[in-house]
DNA sequence: TGCCAATCGGAACGATACGGTCCGATTAGC
DNA sequence: GCTAATCGGACCGTATCGTTCCGATTGGCA
């Protein structure tokens, strides 16, 4: 139930991108600059992203990324999806995958089919212009330890002092 | 945002443990061979189960596992827990992890925070009594291609066509 | 009372896929 | 026509997951 680390970036990064003007053209290196993200994992991001179309993309100098649709009219959902691959639970909810021998008589999936549904509609209720912004709706996110540094540093997503590298790890 | 097959066990192999009498010795055997988990994986998936104070477990000759509490007080999400270890979609979100750069500047933890306590409370809404009940309630699995085939070789777990080379029923 | 068998608990091994990196393909600009 | 910048796909090391095996413990039986 942990989302991988290159869905993480993709969440990250298509913020950054949202909070361009939309018909700005985003290179990777500009967009890992801002993140944070190592370039050729950033490249990577980008692409998975622009494969699944979420993005635009133009090849050759001059070339790079573009939403390919408005931020209201992409979710959470949308984004992991683009760089996880379906989203579901067990490999028996996947319409394809077909592995598992209690299949038909398993008692528990349509259970499993349920809170699956209603785990993806979770995420899906999440727009990526809601991700964009800065200002939380209180409700959500009280009793959380990090309640949001709203005052300094904060137009910035990446100031220099970043020191990448995902250095220890 | 798919859960490892060790959990996907787990809620299998719970949801059998509970059709069965709440007082009654099982072993990881007679569940494994319910389920059609392998037996060493079953062991080892009741074992993390029981360490994490789902199940109650006596060693030796006669020894076996039982519910330490009763099913409608053991949810989705303790399973997936005591199985995979906390529910948290990034690491930024479990507390004591913090190799994010962006730690304190980020933008879109309060978002991810908010969905990730979405996520775990639809897994905390359903119950390992429910999870064992064969029927489902309709409007929750509405719209799936799998509507539930409610009337052929629905009450056994495992009937004898499993067709795996673990059966050995 | 001593031995045996059954069962849990933890350690070790192999496999899958994830994360990261690099190089080639393509295209605008000069 | 050439150069530089950028995307796209292929490759490899590594970490985690899944599986298996062996030892520790305890009740039952002769």
């Amino acid at each position: 139930m942990r989302l991988t680390s290159l869905a993480d970036y993709a969440v990250v990064m298509m913020a950054a991108a949202a909070r361009h003007p939309a018909d700005a053209r985003l290179s990777a290196g500009l967009l890992a600059e801002e993140t944070g993200v190592p370039l050729p994992t950033a490249q990577k991001v980008m692409g998975r992203l622009a494969s699944a179309g979420l993005l635009e993309s133009a090849r050759g100098s001059g070339g790079g990324f573009r939403l390919a649709r408005a931020a209201s009219g992409i979710s959470l959902a949308d984004i992991i999806e683009a760089v996880e691959g379906p989203i579901a639970m067990t490999n028996c909810i996947e319409g394809s995958i077909h592995d598992c021998a209690l299949e038909g008589s398993c008692r528990v999936k349509p259970h499993l089919n349920a809170a699956n549904d209603a785990v993806r509609g979770a995420l899906a209720a999440v727009s990526l212009s809601q991700l964009s912004q800065s200002p939380v709706r209180p409700e959500l996110v009280e009793g959380l330890s990090f309640a949001g540094p709203r005052g300094e540093g904060f137009d910035r997503l990446s100031p220099n002092g970043v020191e990448t590298e995902a250095d220890s790890r």
